[in-house]
Formats: C-alpha cells, structure tokens, sequence
DNA sequence: CGTAATTTTGATCTTCTTCAATCCTCGTGG
DNA sequence: CCACGAGGATTGAAGAAGATCAAAATTACG
C-alpha cells in the first residue's frame, strides 16, 4: 500500500517525497540497502503494534528483559544510566527510525534505562517477529546490523568527544550531530531548524558538564551567532562554523557500505 | 587459568596442541556458546596464518580497508583516533582473543586506528574464511556477534566513567576493567598482577586526562595503598576498596546469556 | 656510558564545578 | 483574567579539579 519510489542508497536527502508518512524505519534501512516493494512491505507490517507514549515515560528499564524490541516511530526518546552518587549519563538519543537496542535480541536483560522525551509513537516488536523478518528478508537483517553498527560508531564518536573536546566544541559537536540525524530522519523544518526537546540538565548529562556550564557555553554561542536554541528549537545559523569548532566530520553518520560484501 | 610461558607461543600449528596451548579465541567464544571439538578445530584451523608484530606498529590503519580481520593471539594493542588539533583518544583495548573490529566485515573502511602496544602475534583471518565459518557454525557466528556486543557494551561503559568520573575513579575503573579482562584472558600472573604495557601518556588519552595529572593521581593511589604499578606491571593491593570507589561491577564483562533465544 | 624516553616535580593558570539565589515562562485553578 | 506555583533558565561569587608550561630526575636501553 506505502509505495515507496524505490530507494537507491540514497544519502540523507531530506523532502523526498514524506508527503506520505513513510515508515521511518524504511527510510533509515533504505540508506544502507535498497528495498523491494516487498520488503518495504514487510517492514510496515512488522510495525502493527503502536502506542503513543507521553514525554519522561520509561520506555525500558534497566535490568528488564522485554521481549520485543521497541522501534521509535516519532518523536524522541534517549538511553540513560544513573550512577550510584546520583549522577546521570546519556549514553545516546533515539530519533524516528532507531531500534532501542539490538541487544535484547540477544542479552537477557538490558543495563541501561530508555525513557522518551517527548510525546512519542513507538512500535513493539517481538524479537520472534523480527527474528522471522529476518529469516526471510536477508537483506533487512543485514541493514539492521548495519544500523546498529553505525550506532556503535556513533558511541565512538560521543567517547572521542567527551573526552577530548572541552565545553564549547562539545556542545557544537553535539548539535551537528543531532542536525544531520535528524534532517536524515525526515525531522527538520524547512528553514533546517530542529526540534531537540532537551532541557540544559540533559544537555549536562549528554556532556559531561554541569548545567550551569552548559548555561553559560550556550549564551556564548549565541553570542558568537553560532545557534538560536529555544523553546525546544533549535537553529543552526552558521553550519560551518559550527561544524569547523566542533571539528565535526559527518561521514561517520553516513558510512559507505561495500555492496561486494553483501553476505551478513 | 591458562598462562602462557613464553612471548611467542606456538598456537594453532599442526593438530598437536599441547594442553596449555589453547586458543585464546576459544576461550573467549567458550564463554557465550558451549564448543564441540568440531568447532575447536574450525576456530583453531582459521587462526593458522599468524604475524608476530613489534610494539608500537599500526596494525589497522584509519580509512584502511583490508581484506581480512586481525585477531590478537598474544599481547596487547589499542583503538584509538586522532583530532586535528593533536589530540588523542583511545577507544579501546584488545587483548589476546579479541578481535580487531567486525565492522570491518561489512563497511568499508574503519575509521580509527589499531596499533600494537607490546610483542605481539596477530592472526589475519581472511573476511571469506570467517563468514563459511559463520556459515559452518552458527553457534561460532552467534559468539562472536556476542563478543561484538559485548565490546559496545564496554565502549558504553568507559562513555560513563569518561564522562561522570573524577581523575581518581576513572582511573580506578579503568584499572579494575583491565584486570578482569586479562584474568579472563588467562594474561594474570599468579598472584593476581598483570602486565599493563601502557606508559602514563596512554592512560591519560585513555581517560581524557592530563599526563601530569595522571601521573599525580597514580601517585595518590599508589600512596592509598590500592595498587602497585611500576614496570608496566599491575597489582591490584586492594581489589574491594577500588573497585568501591570505582564503582566497578564486573556484570558489563560477563552478560548473562539466555540459551532459548539462541538463533542469531 | 650516553642518550632518549618516561616519570616526577613545581608553579601558575583556567576551565569547570559548586552553592545559592533570582528570574522567567507557562500552565493551572480561583 | 489574574495570581500562584513549579520547573527551567540565568546570574553571581568562590572554590577545586584539572590543565599548562617548563624543568629536573629516573629509567630504559643500545
């Protein structure tokens, strides 16, 4: 019923053609494999079970062993771990068309918390579902995995950026990132401004920093004219810019996938 | 556990294996999945092409794309990238039984380095071989995309302590992982030390500090009676008092497995 | 031995934290 | 329609953890 112009491996072109609310799912594995009318099909059909979920539910918690796996079809959710002391640390953002965790399918239970942030739909998919999906679509499975791996990437990334970045390239890298995940996902605005409902206490805990720290570096891009960030919107005035002092490459979004191997 | 006595030890030759001389892969995969001799011999058979390699040698280099995965037989070697202003960090470790990256399987090009730390011997195994392994074996192919995700779930846990940490308990985290992952390995001596073949510019790009702040926090610990490092040696004196104030459980390292949904 | 790499030390500086108060913003109920 | 309250944002002042710079002391090693 979704016709979906066949996707070649398209890049993140935003506006093609989500007129007709394509499953975001379909969109994201359309950019790592390309699917047949078939598959496409069977992606929507395994997407049946949707619930609307309001903003700082937990959607999973730690040390839970569910058994289906909850896909993101809109709006946003993050996977979280709280520290003994109290101190929280977001381990990563989930957006329309991401997986929660391919762990499950494998690992009795998960080690961190996913909660949504916003008003969300999410599907539940039973891991036999999917497991079935899988068996008869080899080349879903192989764009899931591949999702998931360009997910680990992106943990890389996050490593690599708390650790050696200090504040203000932190705070940059990160907003690049959400732009780019979000504009692939079909989520920006005409003008290319976002919707990142994230409160500066998250931010803290996406970076490392303490909230008031986070306070003062967003003041100070402003300032530059680097961003406008309010009422859960965020723009980007001078993506270059903001790119150039984060030092932010997004191949790793985006990586290129040698179709030879094709045999996962 | 298993030790191995000499620096270059003669592993997977011909059909004759000395009781000692166990592969430390099957080790490592005999963790996730119960091994038959068949698949002992198949997992032994594909580590027949080994390198010895000096210390400090790029084994993978970044934007690299070679046709095989390397395992680490013996030794030691790190992940790591480097930022344009100079900046490094380290992503990970392996040690004997791990494997470099499996995304090397299906991207085409990592995207960080791996390089050598100490003498080293390094199995290459062919992209083809491992996959008819897979296809041979699916309890092997199911091990290892364990281990893959078992390596996320560690790259997710040095986010947290890089993140939420204090110099004194990342460093005491780092240092309690290590210990486990080697006495996992059969790489502890006998009284519980092991060999940690990193200078102090390693564990401050390790952990997103200072040398010099490295070194005075090294120097607290040591003062505290919690470990003992010289000679790129470590003893853990108080295993229960850093773990504590690491906030160290092993959990992450060792993920129950739940044998129903064995069908990866 | 002599040289280079590594560790250690000292002094100073700054980024970021901590604590605490104030100010918005916005939704709610009277 | 407005007062109220609560969560979030902002500000200020002071302190601390960690960074930086530069040099000296060890250690490793050919």
């Amino acid at each position: 019923m979704l016709q979906y112009a066949s996707p070649a491996p398209s890049l993140c072109k935003d506006g093609v053609d989500s007129e007709l609310a394509a499953n975001p799912l379909v969109t994201k594995l359309g950019r790592f494999v390309s699917l047949g009318s078939t598959e496409i099909a069977a992606i929507d059909r395994i997407c049946g079970d949707q619930k609307a979920i309001a903003p700082d539910q937990v959607i999973i918690a730690e040390g839970s062993c569910p058994d289906h796996l909850s896909l993101i079809v809109d709006g946003f959710a993050y996977r979280y771990k709280f520290l003994p002391g109290g101190r929280r640390q977001i381990l990563g953002y989930l957006v329309p068309g991401d997986l929660c965790d391919v762990r499950f399918s494998v690992f009795d239970r998960l080690d961190h918390n996913i909660a949504s942030l916003s008003d969300s739909q999410v599907a539940n998919i039973p891991v036999k579902t999917l497991l079935d999906l899988f068996a008869a679509h080899p080349a879903i499975e192989r764009a899931m995995w591949l999702a998931a791996l360009v997910d680990r990437t992106i943990l890389q990334e996050w490593l690599l950026n708390i650790g050696q970045r200090d504040a203000y390239q932190k705070l940059s890298h990160f907003f690049c990132e959400m732009s780019v995940r979000l504009k692939a996902s079909g989520c920006s605005d005409s003008d290319g401004s976002i919707e990142l409902p994230l409160d500066q206490t998250a931010l803290a805990d996406t970076t490392g920093l303490t909230l008031v720290h986070i306070n003062r570096t967003l003041q100070r891009m402003r300032c530059e004219g680097l961003i406008a960030l309010r009422r859960r919107r965020l723009t980007i005035s001078d993506p270059d810019r903001l790119a150039a002092i984060a030092g932010f490459n997004d191949d790793y979004l985006a990586p290129q996938v040698p179709p030879v191997r094709a045999s996962c």
